[in-house]
DNA sequence: CTTTGTGCAAATTCTTTGCACCAAA
DNA sequence: TTTGGTGCAAAGAATTTGCACAAAG
């Protein structure tokens, strides 16, 4: 089974049907995992399909997420970003040099604090920000 | 020593000039815990205060945020939202009244956690979404 | 005086919307 | 043939910028 055949298979458990363009965008966010921004992935696909439209991305990335396939990420001020790990995990990111970086898995614990009983949380997103390794020479 | 005199105190602490509309701003975000955002208290203040322009309240803030003086909050997909609670807190949003609550202080092992050793933190912001207890009629 | 802050209007940027055309079931 | 998807252009909304005037030290 080839990734197309996979991913449409992927996309289908969300009740998401399977365009070009669909899974085109859940390739690329399976393939990059660097929490791309609608423009990284509109001008990265958009040579290999002249026809594909920003707003085409834009409708994907919101069903996507309305459907639970990919987590619309807050941490980037300037643009949201996207991550097709669904895990509930920490970011980090550099305000040197942009990038986004995944941190550990959120413990369940988080979900459980009893200062959330009169809550009906339905998710969590731990953002870290600072220079990352790279930038400070750290590592 | 009054209220004014307070924050005139409390901005040169930050290394802030206190003119009449950072003063202003900033008994707002004293005086309103609701993590307001840009509108809100443009809209509040501007009745009081006729010459006021929405550029001040954006130059004001991003004053506060760049010195330390107040928090920027990203729970908001929609507006930037401010909190002069500095504070290391977890938020949560609802997404039914839009309401912002204060929850728990975040505890020091987050920021010791070792996946962090390479990396120079400068905040966390934790941010919680779902239904609150009002909303869901819960409490 | 000289520096810094304010406020208007315009510009920019990100995102959404309306609508016509196209594709798939 | 009917429903849903795509893509263009336009609209909308949030934020930033340029610049002239005002205020403060």
């Amino acid at each position: 089974m080839n990734n197309y055949m996979q991913i449409h298979k992927y996309l289908k458990q969300f009740d998401i049907k399977p365009s070009v363009q669909r899974t085109a965008v859940m390739d690329y966010l399976m393939t990059h995992k660097t929490h791309p921004t609608i423009d990284e992935i509109y001008s990265t696909l958009s040579p290999f399909m002249p026809t594909l439209s920003k707003t085409t991305i834009y409708n994907t990335l919101n069903l996507f997420v309305e459907k639970g396939a990919v987590l619309h990420l807050s941490i980037d001020e300037k643009n949201a970003r996207y991550d097709a790990d669904i895990s509930n995990h920490a970011h980090f990111m550099c305000k040197r040099c942009g990038k986004v970086y995944d941190l550990f898995d959120l413990k369940q614990e988080l979900f459980n604090k009893p200062q959330l009983k009169n809550f009906d949380i339905h998710s969590v997103e731990i953002s870290y920000s600072g220079f990352c390794g790279t930038c400070t020479g750290m590592n």
